[in-house]
DNA sequence: AGCACGCCGACT
DNA sequence: GTCGGCGTGCTC
């Protein structure tokens, strides 16, 4: 092997590809498909990744450069990874070196350092310039500062450029005469962001033996000392032990402990120590429950595909408190008995101290936890417990799908129908999608549980004739307790505001409310504030403005005092009058959770209300505070957005009221309605799950809705019936995919232009190729486009943002085309202030 | 992305 | 006449 291909963390379409290198015979051990490596890339070092090695004669390929160094003892990415990056740079439309960055924590995103040491030249100052030696003194020039410069250098061997500015803040332009002159050279490293934790340790310097004798002949008015080191005699087997430890359990400072080392007794030395974030809780070892019949009719065929290591993905539709979590833990269980590891991908949102708890508790230390909330440290201790086989189970959000195990047997990925396993930043992977590939590359199972699963996955299942993936459907319809759903009853706000009550609450939810704190049982209302004041509604009828064309809500803008369409385009003034009922009462629609908990106060005076948003849970787990305070009954009222709606299981909660659910349905999205049911189904859920029987109440001004209707009546199957239909007379997915391409400019005028230029050269494409027309005609192969438009967000960081929409089936390469159009577009548009985004299957159309 | 090479204005 | 402005082109 003597030529590695290298992709260079160089973001940009020209160097989107692999680069040649040789390998110096000395890296040869060491050296991967998945190593991370410094190369020399024109005029500097810059990371790269290894994705193959070839066999090849070095001679042969004039200019050939060799890898600097290997930056790792053990290749970060293992070779299935590798090629899963290269799967996700097409699928999504990214560039390569995204992708595998994507899969590696940000501490090891190395960059380039500059490293100064003493050149070949002697450092003596040039004497054509530079007085004498002796008139230096008097002299504090130029001379002076370059002599200091090079003691400097000298006394440390190698000084980061940093380093340099920091002790000579302004002897910039004498380090660059000096390297000009040959008297410093410089070279380049790679150094990671983060390195390993250390840790002060202390331990013994001299044999227990000689230390209990010194022990003896301590002197008395070092009682501390002589404290300290009995401790450390008597736990001399788990020497060194964290020194800080040793501080707390016998109350001493670290002066004591200095005294004994100045004796020579004890020894501080450092220790490099995993960042456990759940460290110091215990956590009780849980046993498998029992299944109940319909859990073992699911779990089953499951168990089946991972004992057998045959590629399966299972859909595993189950009502909220059906058990899922049980047939989980006890399909990992059968994975890791072989040997195999398993991930577990869980919404960010609902990666909850309990739903940890859960997994710690079966796996114990097995387990490795990756979420947003870790620092970059943490994270990247979990990812190296599992890079170095210390950890077989990992449960995290979205980009867990990556955890580098060398023999991944099952992938879990809870609440399917998440849309934050949508990535929405470079790259716009889907965790779910993802996964499915990765479990194809190693005959992996892969199982998607929710009680309302995303029509894409149902509608795959039901038809097993989908583009992505065919799963095998898996149901649970009952509690795994027995008891029985919460019953859901819908109020209809029209009829509140007619009856003269003006108030967000009705008056059944303040009853039901009054009732609850009377008995000290718990409430948990749900505000969505998404869709905050961009629609407009009627309060009286219910009415919202939506496009004729696209069936979407139309969206407010204030600017121009109209109401627009932004799938296709379409615009119409703001109605000052309902066109359906002629009342006033049309306007604005959006409440925030701060009027609902002021309100609360008024109605209830002396109620106690957790609030829960995107406000009250920024800080570093306050989050999990809110929610351990809700448990312990510090509040009778759990307020919040989506938030509240997910995974969360208190016993004494037997109430849920929904504020409003119109808000979630009025979304300018075609997926608003199946947000909408996905929500107040789960929102439900968290009433009544123990002994005490739930209620449930959904306030809304379009009550006779589907979506509400079917929601209350727990009737996921009615709900997608009627949800299918929509879709396929609109052409919408699961009937489609769609690719989003955002294209912003400066200036509007540009941006327009292109993004118009950008619509035609797409269609002309797709016309020679006979992929164009429209999806209502039955061929398999079609391709439509939309748009140009603006960007619901119109104006971004001073940008203007247009977008058009591909709506595309079939097997066709329209992802690939849209690439190349795009590619070709931000080149001709030499005057490179034109920025192009493509999205691939969006979630989010904004 | 950087960083150097390259062709035009204000200065020792 | 040079130092340096940042336009464009390349990086195994």
């Amino acid at each position: 092997m003597d030529i590695a291909k290298v992709i260079v963390d160089v973001p940009v379409r020209s160097t989107d590809r692999p680069f040649d290198y040789s390998v110096p015979d000395a890296m040869k051990v060491w050296i991967e498909v998945g190593s991370r490596v410094a190369v020399p890339f024109g005029h500097r070092t810059v990371q790269g990744f290894v994705v193959a090695l070839e066999y090849g004669d070095v001679r042969a390929v004039p200019g050939l450069k060799p890898v600097q160094e290997v930056l790792d003892l053990m290749p970060p990415l293992s070779p299935e990874l590798v090629e899963l990056a290269d799967w996700i740079s097409e699928r999504y439309a990214c560039r390569k070196i995204s992708a595998l960055q994507a899969m590696l924590p940000t501490a090891l995103k190395g960059k380039a350092e500059r490293l100064i040491s003493l050149g070949d030249e002697e450092a003596e100052p040039d004497a054509a310039i530079f007085p004498d030696e002796e008139w230096l003194p008097m002299f504090p020039g130029p001379g002076r500062e370059e002599r200091d410069i090079a003691e400097f250098v000298r006394g440390s061997g190698e000084v980061s450029m940093k380093q340099l500015a920091r002790a000579f803040p302004s002897g910039a332009e004498t380090v660059k005469f000096m390297l000009r002159r040959g008297v410093l050279k410089e070279s380049q490293s790679i150094k990671d962001k983060l390195g390993k934790k250390k840790l002060k340790a202390i331990d013994l310097a001299v044999d227990p033996e000689a230390a209990r004798d010194a022990l003896a002949s301590f002197p008395a008015r070092s009682a501390r000392q002589k404290e300290v080191l009995s401790y450390l005699i008597d736990l001399e087997a788990v020497l060194p032990m964290p020194l800080k430890d040793v501080l707390a359990a016998l109350q001493v400072t670290a002066g004591t402990v200095k005294g004994l080392e100045e004796k020579g007794l004890v020894e501080i030395t450092e220790i490099e120590v995993y960042r456990d974030p759940y460290r110091g809780r215990d956590f009780k070892p849980s046993t498998p429950l029992a299944l109940t019949e319909e859990q073992q009719a699911a779990y089953d065929p499951i168990a089946a595909a991972v004992e057998e290591r045959r590629h399966e993905v299972f859909l595993l539709h189950g009502v909220t408190g059906s058990g899922k979590t049980e047939i989980y833990l006890q399909t990992i269980q059968r994975c890791v008995d072989q040997g195999r590891q398993a991930v577990v991908l869980v919404p960010e949102i609902s990666l909850t101290p309990q739903m940890v708890e859960r997994f710690k508790s079966r796996f114990g230390s097995g387990v490795a936890v990756m979420h947003s909330r870790l620092s970059s440290g943490e994270r990247y201790d979990e990812w190296r417990k599992i890079r170095e086989g210390k950890a077989f189970v990992a449960v995290g959000a979205r980009s867990a799908v990556f955890a580098p195990f060398s023999n991944l047997g099952l992938v879990i990925i809870d609440e399917e129908h998440e849309t934050s396993y949508k990535q929405e930043e470079h790259p716009r992977y889907h965790a779910r999608d993802v996964a499915v590939r990765r479990a194809e590359q190693g005959d992996a199972v892969v199982v998607l549980g929710s009680a309302t699963p995303s029509l894409e996955s149902y509608y795959a299942a039901r038809s097993q004739s989908d583009i992505h993936f065919a799963p095998r459907l898996l149901t649970m319809s009952t509690r795994a307790l027995g008891n029985a759903l919460p019953r859901v009853e819908i109020v209809d706000m029209r009829e509140e505001l007619k009856e003269g009550n003006r108030s967000m609450f009705s008056r059944g939810l303040h009853s039901a409310l009054a009732a609850r704190l009377e008995r000290g049982e718990q409430t948990v209302l749900l505000l969505n504030r998404r869709g905050f004041s961009t629609f407009v509604m009627c309060r009286s009828c219910g009415y919202v403005a939506g496009c004729p064309n696209c069936d979407i809500s139309l969206t407010y803008h204030s600017r121009s005092d109209n109401l627009r369409c932004h799938y296709c385009g379409h615009a119409e003034p703001s109605p000052q009058v309902c066109p359906e009922c002629g009342s006033e009462h049309i306007r604005f629609f959006g409440t925030g959770t701060q009027r609902v908990e002021e309100e609360l106060g008024k109605l209830f005076p002396g109620i106690r209300v957790i609030r829960m948003d995107v406000d009250t849970t920024t800080e570093k787990g306050s989050h999990e505070k809110l929610l351990a305070g809700f448990r312990d009954k510090k509040a009778d009222v759990l307020l919040g957005t989506q938030m509240v709606a997910k995974g969360l299981d208190f016993p004494d909660v037997t109430l849920v009221g929904v504020i409003t659910a119109d808000s979630a349905l009025n979304l300018p999205d075609f997926r608003a309605a199946e947000k909408t049911f996905q929500l107040l189904t789960q929102v439900a859920g968290r009433a009544g799950r123990h002994s005490l029987p739930g209620e449930v109440l959904i306030q809304s001004y379009t009550p006779d809705h589907y979506s509400i209707i079917h929601a209350s009546g727990h009737d996921y199957d009615s709900f997608v019936r009627d949800e299918l239909r929509h879709r396929k007379e609109l052409h919408y997915p699961p009937y489609c995919r769609l690719i989003l391409v955002t294209l912003s400019h400066e200036e509007m005028s540009v941006a327009l232009r292109m993004a118009e230029n950008l619509a035609l050269n797409l269609q002309g494409r797709a016309r020679q190729r006979r992929w164009f027309g429209s999806l209502d005609k039955l061929s398999s192969d079609a391709l439509d486009l939309l748009g140009p438009v603006a960007s619901p967000i119109p104006r971004l960081k001073g940008r203007y943002r247009f977008q058009c929409i591909v709506k595309w089936r079939g097997s066709i390469d329209a992802i690939g085309l849209t690439r190349e159009v795009a590619d070709e577009l931000e080149d001709s548009a030499r005057d490179s202030g034109l920025q192009i985004g493509i999205d691939v299957d969006p979630q989010m159309m904004m």
